[in-house]
RNA sequence: GCCGAGGUGGCGGAACUGGCAGACGCGCGCGACUCAAACUCGCGUGGGGUUAUACCCGUGUGGGUUCGAGUCCCACCCUCGGCACCA
């Protein structure tokens, strides 16, 4: 009977096979059958969100490759665990309801099937007992109760870890420790009376010498509502008044995290306005540390650390307080260059800094409003276009430079922004380009502090006739120092320091880093000021004025008072409700009106021992669920607790997650906030891995030709017709470019149309042989007709078409074959082991290629081979195996290992090279010693034509490769 | 401007710790099969040069180290991605 390659039907039958025998059912450890002496492998997708109609070309290409992956480690031994779900929750899901005029419940539904169905039919293994949504109320009962634990801790920095704020009270109470106005405990102080200030900060209560006073109250003097103020001030997860992005176009605020550049909303593109309004935060910026730090012992791309760090952005400086003249207050700035102090020439405060009441003059008050009104309705864009024109105005005021003693005037200008360290700057124009151009732009003293290394400070004093000598202590000696004039426009890098001498203390000659710790060390003694770090990174703002997404597990007492849902409680589910529409706006000055507030009230309002609570009416940001589901595949059935503690610490193990595939847009958004979750959880004692994801790799993006005409909108690619190397959209010539396949280039290439004329093992060998994993390429359809005939190929290699029975013969495999089947062993295995499939399935196309010149290939290397082939042709791979005889399925089949002893050839090929030139080969036994392979390499006829009777001078020999032989010229 | 990744045939891409540049695939050329085409199979395919050898050039550019450089070092150019008045 004739048997010829049809994939749809051998695609249908295995995977119907796979359904019926549970073949990529996951056990965990306290199933039956479960074999604890493997070792795990846990390999996890970015989970998608169902927002769409279905998959294009690219989507699934991390999919596969984890897949592939899982595969393999599965046949070395591994139990492995690689599950997938949907991330249901939030923005993307809940516009395509709206733009589709359905309830999000239902489209959500749909999308899940017909993704579902998709990745079905690119032959994934999932475990889909393990599926999860973040939907379900079975799931998002945690997620509640994560934001519990976060409601329930605050950080104590003496830990560096968070803590149940219960022991915060407690200590409080015993008054064993102190609070500083950072937040922090300090030791027990024993002279100081533990107290509060004005704003309900505790504080150790005021030292000698410059601190700003304070209000100091002892926390046994406070009141209910004052004590409950200074704990919830503390928690991980509080409520407050900030400035916040809000975006009437979504109806919703936004983290900043989800805010582009040019001040819109990353999703919709509409304009973001900043206001003030009070919203759930989740302290993130007391982890700014620890993210940084941990960072090191991830094996994540360095872009993602890197733009991870960058969002973080840790600077390490110096406060600084600088007295006002004729003020009690002091202006607090904060810089990273504290050893430029003497060359501070003038301050510039945020104009929407406190201080610029007390320090405008009343000639200046005119001209200082009008400026502070101007920016406060510019929006950013505006600042942006003009970044590069200084902007400001004096407020007729002067502080003293602490170091110099010298009056230097305050300004006010936009460049100084109220949200970064203290709204307020010491100006240096000669250590700073934005100084430098507001200095030359309103004519402001430049005094230079800081000349280039040392190297170029010695060129420059004997040009000018100095001595140069250095004193006991490395530095520069101050009388050959150089004057300002000979480098008027200053320096902004690091070097020696110039001009910075008080009496008291001197920065001249020493380098940056030196100079730096002196004048810290100096301030410190005057109580001026003191080192200090500073992060970019704000607390994540985590309220959202959105139907679809997890309720919050709060409810808010007459008296304004916060009472946590009852964990017995949980989960609290989203109500069902029609009108489920954000209430978008174009007035920026619109009112957030979220839709929970049209809830029935049976939903809205809670009693409890009498006291009527109203529920927290805003919901969750779709980062939520996806901040600890990896969490939930260990154990998603789990009624009791996110995860059994044996199961968490199995499939963890040390490290976490073995291998996370995904996109790189989430570097700074996903996998910043699940890396805080899973900190406070390690902290809590709920997870046993310090990181969630040891391992991570950014898939490329496909691109693909798109076609513009001359309106320059996009036309459908596939509609589009070549003729004579141009390209026509019906009878309009239109341009081709290239970019990221999507919706928006209207070039998408789904993959049901490639599967359906090609079959999913073809596209899967496809997508992975394009290119290594993490670099973006070029789709190209015609390619695949490559595969299509290496799968042909393997099949009349296996099997006879026309008899349908297998033609592999019994004979032991030529010396050669049986030699080239462990080489490819070796590099197949050390391929997917780095996951290096392109070359992987180059290493089997070269195999097979030998096989085809062959009637009846051995079984001995069909065999193996087929097992090799199996990671990324599922299908056809269990096909072949039965036709080989053997029962299924070849998922369970023990990976080849390869025997070195195989490898070794009698006989070696060697490269001639005369003066590092490529004259010859020779071959020589394999056993040859270097005298002999050196006088078979001096007699080659090539080698002797182009030493040309010149003398011989070195001779190297690298065994096994090649001869050199260097001529003497 | 700063940070990160990367520049190799007509195209996608190979090349272990420095050791025959271009594996493998597409495309292209020639041939076989065919009435013909498609499919399939065989041979060839970096550029120059030669009937064919020989030989010369060649991994973004310019230097350097080395017996030998795509690979290491220095300087620069370009592309892509991220950040961007962050003090």
């Amino acid at each position: 009977m004739a048997r010829t390659y049809d994939h749809n039907a051998i695609e249908a039958k295995w995977r119907a096979w796979w359904d019926e025998h549970g073949t990529y059912r996951t056990l965990g450890p306290d199933d039956p059958g479960f074999d604890a002496s493997r070792p795990k492998f846990y390999v996890l997708d970015m989970f998608p969100y169902p927002s769409g109609k279905g998959l294009h070309v690219g989507h699934p290409i991390g999919y596969i490759a984890t897949d592939v992956l899982a595969r393999f480690k599965r046949m070395r031994g591994f139990n492995v665990l690689h599950p997938m779900g949907f991330d249901a929750f939030g923005l993307p899901a809940e516009q395509f309801a709206i733009e589709h005029n359905i309830h999000p419940r239902i489209t959500v539904q749909q999308n899940i099937e017909t993704m579902r169905r998709q990745l079905r039919e690119l032959g994934l293994g999932y475990d889909w007992q393990r599926e999860i949504a973040t939907i379900d109320p079975a799931y998002y009962r945690w997620t509640q109760w994560i934001f519990l634990q976060l409601y329930g801790s605050w950080f104590d920095p003496s830990a560096n870890a968070a803590r149940p704020i219960g022991d915060l009270i407690a200590a409080l109470e015993r008054g064993e420790f102190a609070v500083d106005e950072t937040g922090g405990p300090v030791a027990a102080l024993e002279r100081e009376e533990l107290a509060v200030d004005e704003t309900g900060v505790p504080v150790a209560a005021d030292s000698e010498g410059g601190r700003p006073t304070r209000v100091l109250r002892a926390w046994s003097e406070l009141d209910e509502d004052e004590r409950r103020a200074v704990i919830d001030g503390r928690r991980l997860a509080y409520l407050a008044e900030v400035p916040v992005n809000w975006c009437p176009g979504l109806g919703t605020v936004l983290a900043n995290e989800e805010v582009t550049a040019d001040g819109r909303s990353e999703r919709g593109n509409f304009p973001v306005y900043r206001r003030p309004l009070e919203q759930w935060m989740l302290r993130i910026t007391a982890y700014a540390d620890r993210l940084i730090v941990d960072l090191d012992r991830l094996e994540w791309p360095e872009a993602v650390k890197s733009m991870q760090r960058n969002w973080i952005g840790r600077s390490d400086g110096a406060r600084i307080r600088f007295k006002v003249e004729g003020a009690e207050q002091v202006i607090e700035v904060f810089t990273t260059r504290p050893d430029t102090l003497f060359g501070a020439t003038y301050m510039v405060l945020a104009p929407e800094h406190t201080l610029v009441d007390v320090v405008t003059g009343e000639t200046e008050r005119a001209a200082v409003e009008a400026y502070r009104a101007q920016t406060s309705h510019r929006s950013d864009v505006d600042r942006q276009v003009e970044l590069k024109e200084k902007t400001g105005v004096s407020t007729g005021g002067y502080a003293i430079n602490p170091a110099t003693g010298g009056r230097i005037p305050i300004w006010i200008a936009d460049y100084v922004l109220m949200g970064y360290g203290t709204g307020a700057i010491m100006a240096v124009p000669a250590g700073d380009h934005r100084d430098f151009e507001f200095a030359i732009a309103f004519d402001l003293p430049i005094v230079p502090v800081v000349m280039p290394g040392d190297g170029w400070l010695r060129e420059m004093a004997e040009r000018a006739g100095r001595r140069v000598d250095l004193d006991d202590a490395g530095a520069l000696r101050a009388d050959y120092l150089l004057h300002a004039d000979e480098y008027p426009e200053g320096f902004v890098g690091e070097g020696t320091g110039v001009n910075s001498a008080n009496g008291q203390v001197s920065l001249d000659g020493w380098p940056t880093s030196v100079a730096k710790r002196r004048i810290v060390d100096w301030l410190e003694e005057r109580v001026i000021g003191h080192t200090e770090v500073q992060y970019k990174l704000r607390d994540w703002l985590f309220s959202r004025q959105r139907y679809w997404g997890e309720p919050f597990p709060i409810l808010h007492g007459p008296n304004g008072e916060i009472r946590p849902v009852d964990e017995d409680d949980l989960p609290v589910e989203l109500p069902p409700m029609d009108d489920f529409k954000p209430r978008s706006d174009d007035d920026p000055d619109a009112k957030p009106r979220p839709p929970l507030s049209r809830a029935p009230e049976s939903w809205r309002v809670v009693e409890l021992d009498g006291v009527r609570y109203e529920r927290e009416l805003n919901t969750m940001p779709n980062w939520a669920g996806s901040c600890w589901y990896y969490l939930r595949y260990i154990d998603p059935e789990n009624e009791g607790r996110i995860a059994a503690p044996e199961h968490e610490a199995y499939w963890m193990g040390d490290h976490g997650v073995d291998l996370y595939v995904g996109g790189v847009e989430h570097a700074v958004l996903h996998l910043l906030y699940a890396r805080f979750w899973h900190k406070v959880l390690y902290d809590l004692g709920h997870v046993s891995t310090v990181e969630p994801f040891a391992r991570l790799i950014n898939q490329g993006y496909i691109q693909a030709p798109a076609f513009v005409d001359d309106r320059g909108v996009y036309v459908p690619a596939d509609e589009v017709k070549e003729r004579d190397g141009k390209h026509f959209f019906g009878a309009v010539e239109v341009a081709v470019e290239f970019g990221k396949m999507g919706k928006s280039l209207k070039n998408m290439v789904t993959p049901d149309a490639i599967v359906a004329r090609s079959g999913c093992d073809t596209l899967r060998l496809y997508e992975m042989y394009m290119g290594p994993i993490d670099q973006s390429k070029p789709w190209n359809t015609r390619d695949i007709v490559g595969i299509t005939r290496f799968l042909a190929r393997v099949w009349r290699n296996v099997l006879d078409v026309e008899s349908g029975e297998a033609i592999v013969s019994d004979a032991a495999p030529s010396a050669e074959l049986e030699r080239a089947l462990h080489l490819t062993i070796r590099r197949v295995t050390e391929d997917y082991e780095q996951l290096r499939f392109n070359t992987a399935l180059a290493a089997l196309i070269e195999l097979n290629n030998m096989l085809v010149a062959l009637d009846s290939p051995p079984r001995a290397v069909i065999e193996p081979f087929v097992i090799m082939l199996a990671p990324l042709a599922p299908h056809m791979a269990e096909e072949l195996w039965e036709i080989l005889g053997h029962p299924p399925s070849i998922t369970q089949q023990p990976w080849p290992e390869h025997d070195p002893a195989k490898l070794v050839a009698d006989t070696l090929e060697l490269v001639l090279q005369v003066n590092g030139k490529v004259r010859g080969h020779i071959t020589v036994p394999a056993n040859a010693d270097r005298d002999s392979v050196e006088a078979a390499a001096l007699a080659d006829e090539g080698v002797r034509r182009h030493l040309d009777g010149a003398p011989v001078g070195k001779v190297i020999v690298v065994p096994g490769k090649l001869v050199n032989i260097v001529a003497n010229q």
